[in-house]
DNA sequence: AACCAGTGCAACCGCACACGC
DNA sequence: TGCGTGTGCGGTTGCACTGGT
C-alpha cells in the first residue's frame, strides 16, 4: 500500500494561502467532507488529501473557536488529561469549538511546562494577544461556534479504575452499584429507593437532579469502570432519545431489542457523536449551556479524580 | 540594527483502526 | 479471512514572531 504523502512532487507543502482556502472550503460546501484523497483533484489543490484534512478539520471548519483557552477550558484540559493522557481528540471533544491539534499545542506549550515546574506565564503580549492568522480566520463572533467539535473515537486504549474499595459498593443493597466517595448521599438513598433491576446486575437512577451529575458513573455489573467508555458514551442522550425505561434497559444490556451487554455497549459508542453535544447535563431536562457552563463536568472530574486517588 | 534564543502554532509524518470487497 | 483504501490520531518538525542583548 502506498502511504498518502504530502511530499509528492508538484504537491504544495507549508502554510495555506488565502486562495487555497477559499477553494478547499468553496468545495467542501458543495460537496461535503469525506474522500479527501478526491478534493484536491477535483477541487484542483496542489496538495494531498490529508493536508487538506487537516486545514479543513483544524482551521477552515465554521464550528472552530479560535483565541485564547479561558481558565475555564485550561482547567477542563488539565483535569481530562489527568484522567485520559494525551488523547487529544476525546479531550478535544469536551471542548466545544477547540481542536485536537489546538489543545495538545496548548498543552505543549503551557501546560505541560507548568507540570514541570517550569511554567512561565506569558511574558508580553506576545501571547496572550491573539494572534490573527497569516491564512487562518477568526470566528470567535460566530455564533456556532460554541458547537462541539465531533471527534471520532475509535482506538480505544482504555483507562481503567478498578474499585477495590468495598466501603465505594453499597453491597447492602444487593447490587453492583458504584458509589463515588464524594456522592451526595441524597443521590444515594435514591439509588436505595430505586426498584431492583431485573436481573439484579446493573443500577440506573431514573430521579436526577443539576447538583448530581454522577448518576451515570453509575455502574455496571462490573469491577472496572472504563472512564474512556463513559467518555465515548451518551448515556443522557441514550436517555433521553429512548426514554428512561428503555435505557434502563439499554444500560442493563437487555433493550427492547434483547440484545447483548455488548450490543448495548456498542450502541452506546455509535451514538457517541451525539454525546458532545449534551453530555455534561444530567438531568433528562436539562440542555446544559455547554459552552458556557462547565461546571457539571467539572463536578464529575472532581469526583473521577477521587476514585483514581 | 543585527543577532540570537525562546516561544507558539500550523503543518507534516507515520502508525493504527475501520470498513468494504 | 486477508487485503487495500480511507480516515483519524498523536508525535514531531519547521517557521514566523518576539524580546533580550
Amino acid at each position: 500500500m502506498v502511504r498518502s504523502t504530502c511530499s509528492k512532487e508538484g504537491m504544495n507543502r507549508g502554510a495555506w494561502t488565502a486562495s487555497e482556502d477559499k477553494i478547499l472550503t468553496d468545495y467542501i460546501k458543495v460537496h461535503g467532507e469525506g474522500k479527501w484523497r478526491n478534493i484536491p483533484k477535483e477541487a484542483g489543490l496542489k496538495r494531498c488529501g490529508k493536508s487538506c484534512r487537516l486545514r479543513w478539520m483544524n482551521y477552515l471548519r465554521p464550528d472552530i473557536k479560535r483565541g485564547n483557552i479561558s481558565s475555564d477550558e485550561e482547567d477542563l484540559i488539565i483535569r481530562l488529561h489527568k484522567l485520559l493522557g494525551n488523547r487529544w481528540s476525546l479531550i478535544a471533544g469536551r471542548l466545544p469549538g477547540r481542536t485536537d491539534n489546538e489543545i495538545k499545542n496548548y498543552w505543549n506549550t503551557h501546560l505541560s511546562k507548568r507540570g514541570q515546574g517550569k511554567e512561565r506565564r506569558p511574558k508580553s503580549n506576545h501571547s496572550t494577544v491573539e494572534k490573527i492568522p497569516i491564512t487562518g480566520r477568526v470566528d470567535e463572533e460566530d455564533p456556532i461556534s460554541s458547537r462541539v467539535i465531533r471527534t471520532k473515537v475509535s482506538r480505544c486504549n482504555e483507562v481503567l479504575l478498578t474499585l477495590n474499595d468495598q466501603q465505594h459498593r453499597i453491597e447492602n443493597l444487593g447490587r453492583n452499584v458504584v458509589i463515588s466517595p464524594s456522592m451526595d448521599a441524597n443521590l444515594v438513598q435514591n439509588i436505595a429507593a430505586e426498584p431492583e433491576s431485573s436481573d439484579g446486575s446493573l443500577h440506573t437512577l431514573t430521579t436526577c437532579n443539576e447538583e448530581n451529575c454522577l448518576n451515570f458513573m453509575l455502574d455496571f455489573n462490573a469491577e472496572e469502570i472504563s472512564v474512556s467508555e463513559i467518555f465515548a458514551s451518551d448515556f443522557t442522550k441514550l436517555s433521553h432519545d429512548l426514554g428512561t425505561a428503555q435505557m434502563s434497559n439499554v444500560m442493563r444490556g437487555v433493550d427492547a431489542d434483547n440484545h447483548t451487554r455488548k450490543t448495548a455497549q456498542s450502541h452506546a459508542f455509535m451514538l457517541a457523536e451525539e454525546m458532545e453535544q449534551n453530555w455534561s447535563g444530567c438531568d433528562y431536562n436539562i440542555q446544559a449551556k455547554l459552552d458556557s457552563d462547565f461546571g457539571s463536568l467539572i463536578a464529575f472530574l472532581e469526583s473521577a479524580e477521587e476514585w483514581i486517588i
